[in-house]
DNA sequence: GTACTACCTGAACCTGACTTCAGGTCAAGC
DNA sequence: GCTTGACCTGAAGTCAGGTTCAGGTAGTAC
């Protein structure tokens, strides 16, 4: 069993936050004793999948939902089951995003040292749109679509 | 040369977000005809950098310090660059963090397709925390390090 | 000349996710 | 017995990133 201070180092999260969590519903049934919070295996595990859902975008009301139907035991299998689906699409297509998001990161990086080596963006712009080095051309072209 | 409407429609933005965006300084020296805002070329590269950089995690703060650079010639390549150089680090950061989030999904998803298989949860409780799958155990690995 | 549409403004409002604040409890050490 | 440190509370504050509102303009269609 864990106090609170245990838990924030555990989880490098602010005192406030694992407040803020519990306040919002987010640790159903967490024991007290004399009124502190006595954070349990269950409640390390919470925070693990609150983590989780967080990085995947979901917002606090949904994560809640999720925690009260972890009290509800086996009839709410299908209904998690399909929760964590649906976020691993999610993330698998904020992946993509964030690829296309790096193709056009590494482009302006070259962009920019061939501009800092040559003082200026003219050949840049003498290659534009089509005469890029090849390497180059396909990362605009694929944000230029 | 477009109005608001047509780039709103170009990239599926609310006009009320583009104006937002103008107001906070992320179009610096747009053209006006009689008060109307008139997008050139100019204004659609920055709105496409500007996706990139908010996709990057940036804020509109930098992203307004950005803006100004590109005003101000080759005297800012290098800080452009480095920008860019950071922004392409922050993002395989993120890459790796959501590449972990993703095994967490997937253990869940096998943890609530084997619990709603079984009715319960006791079979999964058997095996944990060293006798599941070779591939689950693998992802439980990684996740409870 | 008037209705319609697409544009404009500044100011106020909203949401989500925390954080801060003021004031209080409680056990341990000195 | 009193100070210290770690915990507690409800209420208010903060911040980013927009959105909405009330009221106004400008060009075209009939």
């Amino acid at each position: 069993m864990y106090t609170i201070g245990q838990v924030s180092e555990m989880f490098r999260l602010p005192i406030s936050t694992i407040r803020y969590y519990d306040r919002q519903g987010l640790f159903p049934g967490l024991e007290r004793k004399a009124g502190i919070r006595r954070f349990g295996a269950r409640e390390i595990e919470a925070l693990r999948v609150i983590e989780c859902l967080k990085a995947s975008g979901l917002g606090i009301r949904d994560i809640r939902q999720f925690m009260a139907w972890t009290t509800e035991g086996a009839a709410t299998y299908e209904q998690r089951k399909q929760l964590f689906e649906t976020r691993k699409r999610a993330v698998e297509a904020e992946m993509e995003a964030l690829q296309m998001t790096l193709d056009m990161l590494r482009y302006k990086c070259w962009y920019y040292e061939t501009a800092l080596a040559d003082g200026n963006e003219n050949r840049i712009s003498a290659m534009l749109p089509d005469r890029l080095p090849p390497e180059i051309q396909e990362l605009y072209d694929r944000i230029h679509e």
